[in-house]
DNA sequence: GGAAGCACAGCTGTATACACGAATCAGCTT
DNA sequence: AAGCTGATTCGTGTATACAGCTGTGCTTCC
């Protein structure tokens, strides 16, 4: 009989978390600035399907805070006030010391390859900038410390958090130019050091020390009017 | 012309975040147990609406991995894995330092007479048992100390681990019985010195140590026979 | 000319119909 | 009798129609 797999046009629709994630990546690449509103009718021809999936993929980022949806209007993208920025910085600043201290797990050779290429190509882009690259490279970063930290819970909280910061920092890295290749480049080349060392508990203290960085430069250039 | 009120018999239908509170609550005051799967359509009809809503509460709660919904199966209640517990404590063990550490706010006299409340109550339930009133009680102590945290960010965090960490205390508590009680009474009454102190960095300290006696109750009442 | 009110257009919120996936059980084969 | 297979049933996933809300621009009245 062989069933034949019926496959009328089969269109391969996109899951709910592939567009959640490609929204998301399209609200920290600035391509959805605050302000603007995402039409869930819009979204959802651009991927082919119905509004159905589009609200639960939105719905899930509302966990986040970064966008808030108002009935009759839209999904609104927010602007994160500034003290929840500051909440954020404090609070990633902290948690990038537990990063070693809470079930380190072994660095393995594959994580030592993948920080290698990783330095490479922020090489690559320091000198060829490119603001897509740079976001691309920022997750796969991302990536890689969220492999390196064994304490599950803590691994949800800190790509939860990496988000919202992401948000405001390409927002902002876009203000700065140069220098934000140049930090992102330091960054990988420090981790690729430690990671090299098998020292987890460095990688943690990298990340505080660039976070810090980071949140000095956001006071300078978003903030230096209100200081 | 004949009336044409769209709704005569207005029915208050519950917001999707009141769907999303109950199902939440049953699921700490193991209502709803691991292993067992809720239904969209049984819950749309005790709550009055369609299966749309429902959906939308169960998407949500699904990101704080208490439950996770299969096509074609249902939405089925976690059994959180002991090292996924672990790690939880683990987290709030850190986070709860950090409540007095980051952007402490100031304890007015509305936070002092909430904590007396409290632990009156909590005096109250340590003679008369009431496994009820005792969730009650808790979200209402969680409640008061999310007030107490001034940081945004880190109140965020601390509730959304509230709930997994809660779903598995109370599992937890139907077993030690009245040592469950006298440490909730405990945990009050430290508070409340602490608060009329108007020592917040106090506060964090209490609900560490707590966390770590906590952990220690499951150590031996749930895990006892692996070690 | 200005301001208040009203109608309209567009978006989200909800309900419902249908398509698809998974598990179970009866009936057949071995 | 045991195991496999196919149909049935019940669940979620998706699409769509409609109801309700909101902002806006026009009209009208002062």
């Amino acid at each position: 009989m062989t069933s034949r797999k019926p496959h009328p046009d089969a269109v391969d629709r996109p899951t709910i978390e592939q567009i959640q994630s490609r929204i998301l990546n399209r609200i920290c690449e600035t391509q959805y600035k605050p302000g603007d509103q995402l039409k869930e009718a819009v979204i959802a021809q651009e991927f082919g399907v119905s509004r159905t999936p589009v609200r639960d993929a939105l719905s899930r980022i509302s966990h986040l805070g970064l966008v808030e949806t108002r009935n009759g209007v839209g999904t609104v993208v927010i602007d994160l006030p500034r003290e929840r920025i500051e909440h954020l910085y404090e609070v990633r600043f902290e948690l990038a010391t537990l990063i070693g201290k809470l079930s380190p797990v072994e660095i393995q050779d594959h994580h030592i390859a993948e920080a290698r290429e990783i330095d490479a190509w922020a090489r690559r882009l320091a000198k060829d900038e490119n603001s897509t690259e740079y976001v691309a490279l920022n997750q796969r970063l991302k990536t890689l410390v969220g492999e390196l930290i064994g304490n599950s819970i803590l691994r949800d909280l800190w790509n939860q958090s990496y988000y919202q910061a992401a948000s405001v920092w390409h927002r902002m890295t876009e203000a700065v130019g140069a220098q934000a290749y140049e930090h992102l480049q330091r960054e990988t080349s420090e981790l690729l050091a430690a990671i090299e060392l098998r020292d987890i508990a460095a990688v943690g203290y990298i990340q505080r020390v660039h976070i810090g960085y980071g949140y000095q430069l956001i006071r300078k250039h978003l903030w230096q009017d209100e200081d």
